[in-house]
DNA sequence: AGAGTTTTGTGGAAATTTGTTGATTTTTTG
DNA sequence: CAAAAAATCAACAAATTTCCACAAAACTCT
């Protein structure tokens, strides 16, 4: 049974780390009158349950104030999405056309496309627009309308006719979900609709995705395995994906090698 | 696998330059209490997320690398252009509908409209659109095709008539010159014809301009000074201008008062 | 009161972070 | 263009924090 000596300090503590943002060990030790280590055993409690977190000599909220979802989604394998990313840059060439779908993974994309001069991009996504735009004299065309609050991009019929009347060398999509059955697939018809259209706008069609979407199965299918060329991942795939995979002919791209 | 342990000041860090758009490493340093190689080993994690980008001798926001005039623009008169927008988030209540021009000010506007929540943003800037369109349950409107690189905005008849189709409370504008005899001037014809219509848009008309704009003559001719309903500077205007902005009525809020 | 359980404190080893030094690189200056 | 100044990097030592195992203390229940 639980004592109410120590659910009360952890109320305590929570309500120290609210107020102020960060508290260190050593004074929540000191105003609560308990050994530095029972401070650590229940901040060990409180980050299995996600009420903070705890960095090296303090704790703190689990996450900033204001930080968007999207913005909590870019952190997530980060590491995977820059490898990624930066094997992926290496198929395109100063001067080349490119359509750039909506993502985590084509947004750090972006960010590694800096390292190229004179692209023509086309784009439903105001951050990976923002990006490139205004930099190495870059030619960015985007599509307007509502953008979606979960990733600040623009989908729908509008959007979809807007990238139809391009005509690129390469499209780099991210994906929601890669499964040996069903194929690529997106989490919303609308990204799927908008998805599909770019991959018939291109000649050289990559999708960037790290291993945590193998095997997952998401909403909607985007598209058959023979409709793609290439995948950049940040691991091998294996068993029946990886059949499927050879089988459609997608070259495989794994960051790092 | 080992999991680096964040440091609280990583936070502060991050506070610091999103305040300032650039801060020195001496200055982080010397304000937070420890030594330079401290911050550049914190710079290093930061960067290595995506969160800022390592210049020499200093750090900055991530879209501030490279030498995009637009960027360069950013900087200058940061501490005047950051004050400016404060004051004129005051003007704006939670849920509020506005239209927001593309310019420096406008988009460190924008950031400090982060503290605002549900409002519906109507933009032809990729900038602002990106800052505000996953945060705070907003509704982001933007107008769609070729992004100038200057500054990352879509222009031209397209926007002109995305942009007529809302009507909104408040419109906030940029402008390149403030002059007694001519009014607000925009650098380019297309950027004028934008505002213009910006401007029949809205109920309240509010331009945003630090005090290096009084007096200064650009291309094109926005509006008259009857067609503005306040003016938020950081530093009152004088002489003629004054007497002009007087005569017709504009409000004039100096940030810091 | 006393056995069993839970919570807390203590000590030392392991891990992480920080400061310092000197070499290396980049930027600025004459 | 070369020298001087400033900033970064690499490596090691020092300081701080955490982890782990076990003992002491507090609490529960009969």
């Amino acid at each position: 049974m639980k004592s109410h000596k120590l659910s009360a300090r952890l109320g305590e503590i929570m309500g120290q780390i609210s107020l102020h943002g960060t508290v260190s060990v050593t004074e929540l030790a000191e105003s609560l009158n308990v050994s530095e280590e029972t401070i650590r055993r229940d901040a060990k409690v409180l980050e299995e349950r996600g009420d903070i977190i705890k960095l090296h000599g303090s704790l703190a909220m689990p996450h900033q104030v204001g930080e968007a979802p999207y913005d909590k989604r870019m952190r997530e394998n980060a590491e995977a999405k820059r490898a990624i990313a930066r094997k992926a840059v290496q198929l395109v060439e100063d001067g080349d056309t490119l359509i750039i779908d909506t993502g985590t993974t084509t947004s750090v994309f972006a960010q590694e496309l800096r390292n190229r001069r004179g692209l023509t991009v086309v784009t439903n996504s105001s951050d990976i627009a923002r990006t490139l735009a205004t930099v190495n004299g870059n030619k960015v065309y985007m599509a307007g309308g509502e953008l979606k609050a979960d990733n600040g991009a623009a989908f729908g019929p509008p959007a979809v006719e807007f990238i139809a009347r391009f005509k690129v060398r390469h499209v780099f999509l991210s994906i929601a979900g890669l499964h040996a059955e069903h194929g690529p697939m997106d989490a919303t018809l609308e990204e799927a609709e908008l998805a599909h259209m770019a991959l018939k706008a291109a000649d050289h069609r990559v999708i960037l995705s790290d291993h945590s979407k193998f095997g997952k199965v998401a909403l909607v299918k985007v598209c058959g395995f023979d409709e793609v060329d290439r995948l950049v991942c940040d691991r091998a795939p294996e068993g029946p994906l990886l059949e499927r995979l050879r089988g459609a002919g997608v070259a495989i791209d794994i960051a790092g090698e």
